[in-house]
Formats: C-alpha cells, structure tokens, sequence
DNA sequence: GACACGTGGGA
DNA sequence: TTCCCAAGTGT
C-alpha cells in the first residue's frame, strides 16, 4: 500500500505556504490580490528567466518595461535597440524572438496577447512552459506548468527513479495530479518559489518545507538524490582570433554577427571562427598587429574558449573590408556587446594604457 | 531524444 | 579550480 498524500492536499498545503512566504518579484502581483497581472509584463519576464537566474534577470525587466512599457512600443522597436538592451543576458535567440513575437502580437492579435495555451504556444519564442505559464499566470487558467524547479519538486514528492530527461512523461503526469483547477498560477509560481528557496537541487531545507509531510523524497536517506539524472558530455576547448580595429579619431570597427549561430544578432569585433585548432591569424587586413600576450577565455555552455585578440591601430582613411561601422570608444557601453566581445574590448583597451605609458 | 544556444554565481 | 546550474526553445 502506498503512503502517498492527496493531490489537493499538496496544492493546499503549498498554496497556504505561498500566501505568506511568497517573494515579491517586479513582475509579480502579490498573492490574494485583486489586481490582474500585466500578460506583456508576464510574458516578458517569462522569456528573460529562462534559463537565467532571477538576480540576472531584475535590471534588465526594469530597464525593458521602463523602455517599452507595452507589447506595443516594443513591437516598434529598432532590431539593433533591443539586441543592445539585450547584451549581456545570453542566449540571444530570446532577444530576436522577442521582437517577432510582439509583432506577432501587434500584427495578428491586435496589441493584445491571446489568452488560451494553445494561441500563446504559436509565438515566436514560447514553448510549452512559457505558454503555460503565461495561461496560467495572466490569464489565470488552469494550465500544466512543468519547468526545472517542478521537475524536481514533484521527482521528490513522488521519489521518481527514472532520470531525466526520460522521467519527463512520468513527471509531467504528476504534476497534472497535483495542479489544482483554481489558482494554477499561484500554484505554478508557489512551486517554482519553493524549488528555488527551499526544495533546492544540492542541499535541500527539508526541515522547512511546507510539503516535508507530502513528500515521498523526504522519507528516504537522500532528498537530494532526485531527481537522477543522465551522464553529461565534456565540454570540449575551441581557439579563436578576434581584431581589434582602433582608428586614430577613437573609433573601433564593430560588425553584426549573422542571425544564425552564436551570438547571433549581436555587435562584435570581427572574428575568426572558432575552432578545436587554433585558425591561423590571418587579419581582415594588412597592418601592423599587435597579438594580446594573454587570450580572453570565455566558457559557453557547450564549449570553452581561448580568444586571441589582435590589436591595430589605422588611419582616418582605413576602411576595413566587408559591413561594418567606426563605432566611437567613449560610447562603447551603448554598443550592447556580447560578454565575450566586451572582455575582449576591456583587455585591448588595458593594453593600450599600457602602451601610452 | 540530442544538440545548439550565454552568463554569472555558488559550492 | 572546476563543476553545476537557473522560470527553455528551436531544430
């Protein structure tokens, strides 16, 4: 016989806790209250903590919604406006999607953002836990919203020995159990405060957790153990140049990288690709090229990287080859550079100090 | 299912 | 230092 809780208790058990502990967050409205959450501001901030921490994600909510504060003024935006306002976040395939999905929204919903699962799945950007997640936040249906911190609250609260990822059919059944039909959204954020203070991945708090009693992980020796999870690949080392371009007026020579590919969309410094084995350093250009002593070492989630960057300085009539633009050094921040290509700047222009004196 | 796709912080 | 990971999505 199994000694397994009701669904509707773990929901009220965990809702009860919410309504006290909740973190108050820019994009949240407060548990209990009567005012609607915003489904730009929603949806906005959605797209920005996937994959990213909270922490992370605050300046860069305030700074989008003090910007463009509606769907709308966004949906008008300059590409190169949000990419730069986007720079230093990561994965930057969010930033291009976010744009097409609010002209999606401008242009297909009429400025505003449809309200079933389904619809909002069809965005630009908006997978099955974003889609669910604004349904059940904004709109305040009842939507399954399974993401890392679910996956791992209900591993636990059922002790589910598959690892992941193949455990996500088993896990995504419970978690349908245990949503209630009422309050999904807060549901959905209790479980996601919870997964991210207490029902933590290393060391979870067990001891003040409002589900200890709901929880089938807890009664074994190692909560923490769940969920398993599946061997990771090594991250393998690539090499790499970049230039440096300095023109005698304080200007430096940035490109936009193609769409597609790392960075994509972004500002940089003209590179070479980046390879298991050094490329050879051949420049955009001829010139008198200074190499770093030290390469930039930047790690990527699938790789890591050595970055040689070579420094020129050129004339006022030196017009490197391909797209391009001077871009003045003194207004480097306004570039919106990646944080690869910023560390590369920061060293260059270390360098140079040192050469002045 | 596997892989590409950033970054910064914590243990 | 090194590794893990944080409110995933697209291909």
């Amino acid at each position: 016989m199994r000694v397994e809780s009701e669904p509707m208790k773990i929901a009220e058990d965990l809702l009860a806790h919410y309504g006290v502990h909740a973190r108050r967050l820019p994009w949240r409205v407060p548990p209990g209250s009567n005012e609607a959450a915003d489904p730009y501001r929603v949806w906005l901030s959605e797209v920005m903590l996937q994959q990213t921490t909270v922490a992370a994600v605050a300046p860069y909510f305030a700074r989008f919604t003090d910007r463009w504060p509606t769907v709308a003024d966004l949906a008008a935006a300059a590409d190169g406006d949000v990419m730069a306002a986007w720079a230093g976040l990561g994965y930057y395939a969010r930033a291009r999607n976010l744009l097409a999905c609010a002209r999606a929204v401008a242009r297909d919903h009429g400025g505003v953002f449809p309200d079933t699962e389904d619809a909002l799945r069809a965005l630009p950007g908006v997978g099955a836990y974003t889609a669910a997640a604004v349904a059940a936040i904004a709109f305040r249906r009842r939507a399954v919203v399974v993401d890392a911190n679910v996956e791992r609250v209900v591993a636990r609260l059922f002790a589910i020995a598959t690892p992941l990822p193949a455990a996500r059919t088993e896990i995504r059944a419970a978690a349908h159990r245990i949503t209630p039909d009422a309050r999904a959204g807060d549901f959905a954020q209790a479980m996601m405060d919870l997964g991210a203070t207490i029902c933590t991945s290393r060391s979870p708090a067990c001891g003040i957790c409002p589900l200890r009693q709901d929880c089938a992980a807890f009664r074994t020796a190692d909560p923490a153990a769940f969920p398993a999870k599946a061997a990771k690949k090594a991250r393998p080392h690539r090499l790499g140049h970049a230039w440096w371009i300095e023109r005698d007026d304080g200007r430096i020579w940035l490109i936009r990288r193609p769409d597609k590919g790392m960075l994509g969309g972004m500002r940089a410094l003209p590179s070479s690709d980046w390879s298991v084995t050094a490329p050879p350093a051949a420049p955009p250009f001829p010139a008198l090229w200074t190499a770093l002593a030290d390469p930039v070492t930047h790690v990527f989630t699938h790789f890591s990287l050595d970055l040689m960057v070579h420094v020129a300085r050129v004339e006022g009539d030196c017009l490197p080859p391909g797209e391009g633009e001077w871009w003045p050094l003194d207004r480097l921040d306004e570039a919106g550079l990646p944080t690869l290509f910023r560390r590369a700047a920061d060293a260059a222009m270390k360098e140079n100090i040192q050469d002045a004196w």
